[in-house]
DNA sequence: TCACAATACCTTATGTCGTAAGGAGTTTCA
DNA sequence: TGAAACTCCTTACGACATAAGGTATTGTGA
């Protein structure tokens, strides 16, 4: 289940997210010397979520991981919520900076490419809604290219607004599917061929008049798929680049300069 | 966070999900008459989930809406995650059936505007991953009228799966958008206008610089958007219809019949 | 008719979680 | 040289999913 952005302290969280030093001292005047730092512990949680998923992600865990307890976080993070916050943010520190040279189109594809990879290099993102009031440092400088990358097709605000959504829901729909099928393929272990062929096996036994309730379902099953043991994932990636072209070949209509 | 799809026996989640009686006689031969049936069951989690988010369905809470205990839930339902899966599927029953007389454009269309209608009078479905190894009969009744309604377009077979998927992922994407804009008006309890201001103060506060590290993104911000008290929803409505259109106008030029 | 098998639902128990409360030790300022 | 301010810890609490097993209820076969 997704979870939803933090409502605690608005400006602690801002401060926190934009590690900023104007909400107090940077050192305060005194008690022990911190053993532990905001950015370690997003590394060790970031770790964690990366080995067991959100759900292995515990305050305890993360903890543990850095040699200290679980109330020992406290003093460094509100709650948990707020947390995943940063580790949202610090998560898309990671982006790869592909910047070909093509144009917008292929800049914009080059962008997607990378988002994408890093949401399969981070899963659990996909756990946490990205329909956030505030955007981290990391997620702006996200935005910030795509908004640069699109700038030269000279596009009308209105347009700018609906296709950086698109693109955000396209490569996060996307990355979605293509976790999904990874998981399902690492957690069964048998080849997507045979767990495919298994599954319409039951449903035949299970809904024997499936053909006849969903006519056009059935016909697109039918359709040759890309093969292969990775035919799911492979089928998500087509999809999505499929997806992607068509969104760009209808803003190439609103653009002035195609 | 979402939930992943439940991972139990695939063969009883199936029977449980298309209500078959393959998997077992009907009614048991010997024993008390139950006094709950899994509609029943998921007809309370549901309204406990539309009430309270996912974070509130606990199996106390879908017990107690019955009159019973939670762990007599389990004598109708493996898991909690099963139990999620099938209000998933259940949810869907609900969508309604707009199917306009203007081709497959403004199908298509209907069907979007249906869908995200759905997704928002049920937001914890945002909550819950879509991306699942297999489908419910009321996630298929979907999928299969966007694809009959796709069908006089006369595409490819990969176009369909394409765009499909980004169909999808835009209605889900906007959804989210537009169920966050209004959890953060009912929570705050400020006009939009209000909140965004002083969200911009405060940003003004602590990163002083944003301006000048993200040019493109401010100019953005700069250009008028819809106003009024909901311009947040509104704003994410905009992004949707506009998104749609792009990627319906790019479908177009592969359309044998636009 | 009656014992028993099969079942529904309950109480209780276990282990996990986030985090509140408050204590002990450390550092620096007055 | 206190004492304030702080970090980190132990302990505790209530909520959660759900395992284990008990008890009452029903239909079947003798």
């Amino acid at each position: 289940m997704v979870v939803y952005a933090g409502q605690g302290d608005p400006q602690r969280t801002l401060a926190l997210l934009w590690r900023a030093s104007s909400a107090g001292p940077a050192r305060p005047a005194r008690g022990p010397k911190p053993a532990l730092t905001v950015d370690a512990i997003l590394n060790a949680a970031i770790a964690v979520a990366d080995e067991s998923g959100l759900d292995g992600l515990s305050m305890r865990a993360v903890g543990e991981r850095l040699g200290h307890t679980a109330m020992s976080l406290y003093t460094y993070v509100p709650t948990k919520r707020e947390l995943i916050d940063l580790m949202y943010d610090q998560a898309h520190a990671g982006l790869a900076r592909t910047e070909p040279s093509g144009g917008w189109r292929a800049e914009t594809e080059a962008w997607a490419d990378d988002l994408q990879a890093c949401y399969l290099r981070h899963p659990w993102l996909l756990q946490v809604s990205h329909a956030r009031p505030v955007l981290g440092p990391h997620e702006q400088a996200v935005l910030e290219r795509v908004l640069r990358v699109l700038g030269p097709a000279e596009l009308p605000s209105a347009t700018v607004r609906a296709v950086v959504s698109s693109l955000f829901s396209l490569v996060r729909g996307s990355a979605q599917s293509i976790a999904e099928a990874r998981s399902a393929a690492g957690s069964t272990g048998t080849p997507d061929q045979e767990w495919w062929s298994l599954r319409s096996r039951l449903m035949r036994e299970i809904v024997p008049d499936f053909a006849e309730r969903f006519p056009h379902s059935t016909l697109l099953a039918a359709q040759p798929p890309p093969d292969g043991a990775d035919q799911w994932e492979r089928m998500a990636r087509d999809a999505f680049t499929g997806g992607l072209a068509i969104l760009l070949d209808g803003l190439e209509r609103h653009s002035t300069s195609g």
